[in-house]
DNA sequence: GGCGCTATGTGCGCCACCGCGCAGACCACC
DNA sequence: GGTGGTCTGCGCGGTGGCGCACATAGCGCC
């Protein structure tokens, strides 16, 4: 296998078409480097290119007040960054941004909307993703407004984890405590909390996973529910 | 114009086909009651039966925890009821269910399907309706998030008011506070503060909207993200 | 090795909302 | 016009998370 082929692999959705020999895109697929806080889409771009991460984090962020904007949607190796918009025809209502760095593959927005014109197992897929994508969304804002911190951090690592590939997070309390909406202090507290149960170890914007079946029994059954959603039509 | 072709106009999405002279749904079309409560799609069912509300309110519930599913999403004339739960070829994830009785127009969702399935005016249309109820779902998770009992309770009365019609409600405290995924007392506070203030007046499972703007000055920004986002395609 | 920045630890008062329970009021129905 | 069921008013203690502020500790950099 070509090292393309390996980065194309890397993300779950290009896989799954390489396994239905379904290779349309690939010539119009490129690899590039997404750096950290990098914006995709904002709010009234018109939206031209649609990634597909490997290894690279990306957060759909929601406007709450002048001063918080947060996370409603993290997109990893299962999505397709854009896609949503982008087969509407329309501009972004949420805010894109590359929240850890890492390689994606870019396509062009028309050359997808091309190919994802007509019925087939591209258009299928991408279908899919949008509606993991929708429950995502769902799941998230209920968990965020009923479960508690602890919890919430514990769906992020995990959901992170998953997306990155790696047990080592490059996260720092503040960081999270943005993205969920909630006092850093109460980060510490979870985290603290955690690390006395040895579930994870942490120093200054470093989080290691030391034992993920304890940190799914700490988070509640979201993590799960959006998990299987993707799991479903991937692989 | 005809009694079905009021019926029609009645529901935003069909009406902006209608003027767009996009008509080859019409025969598809079917004039049905929907009876208050009554579950359109649970999670598993195979969606069969699209819904354009012209008057009826359909709730999309998500499950927090074993008692207790709130709301996610309201849809109602302005809304393609099971739109993307079908073209994803996919179960639904969230429990549809009637809140407010009412009309709407069925169609076969595979009839809907052959025409989505190739590009156009309808399928432009159903992505944006797609886009719109995402934004909906994830502007409706912050809110409940960081907004007050009051906001909230505001925004929700203003978005029925929207779907329904008419400034004259049927909901009991107890029945908003499900929805809301809050204390029964909550609402009561709500709503007697906006009694006092001549915003609403309610007694008894009915409430009725005195003072609109005063209703909009009580909520949050929520619901004008949420209204502006079908407005900017919905005539 | 020292300096400075950033990340983490911790404490305190506060408040919106929770869960529960009960009383009172309204309305439909017989 | 009574009666029963539903809807609303309200009170109580409890608590998770908030906002703020300040101290400490780790780490890069010169």
């Amino acid at each position: 296998m070509s090292a393309a082929e390996n980065l194309i692999v890397g993300n779950r959705v290009l896989s799954m078409l390489a396994k239905n020999r379904y290779r349309n895109l690939w010539p119009g697929l490129e690899r590039v480097v997404l750096d950290a806080e990098r914006v995709l889409y904002a709010p009234g771009d018109a939206v031209t290119s649609i990634y597909f991460p490997v290894n690279s984090v990306v957060s759909l962020l929601c406007k709450v007040d002048e001063n918080r904007t947060v996370e409603v949607a993290m997109e990893g190796n299962e999505s397709v960054v854009g896609l949503m918009v982008n087969l509407g025809g329309q501009s972004p209502c949420h805010l894109s941004v590359v929240r850890d760095a890492g390689t994606a593959m870019r396509l062009d927005a028309g050359f997808l909307a091309s190919y994802a014109d007509s019925p087939g197992p591209l258009r299928d897929l991408l279908n899919k993703s949008i509606h993991a994508l929708v429950t995502q969304i769902a799941q998230s804002g209920v968990c965020n407004r009923f479960h508690s911190v602890d919890a919430r951090v514990a769906r992020w690592l995990l959901m992170t984890r998953d997306r990155i590939g790696s047990r080592t997070l490059l996260a720092t309390q503040e960081s999270i405590a943005r993205l969920l909406g909630v006092r850093r202090s109460s980060v510490t507290a979870a985290e603290s909390s955690f690390q006395l149960q040895r579930i994870i170890d942490y120093r200054r914007g470093r989080i290691e996973i030391l034992d993920e079946r304890k940190l799914r029994d700490a988070c509640c059954s979201c993590y799960g529910v959006i998990k299987r959603q993707y799991d479903s039509f991937l692989q």
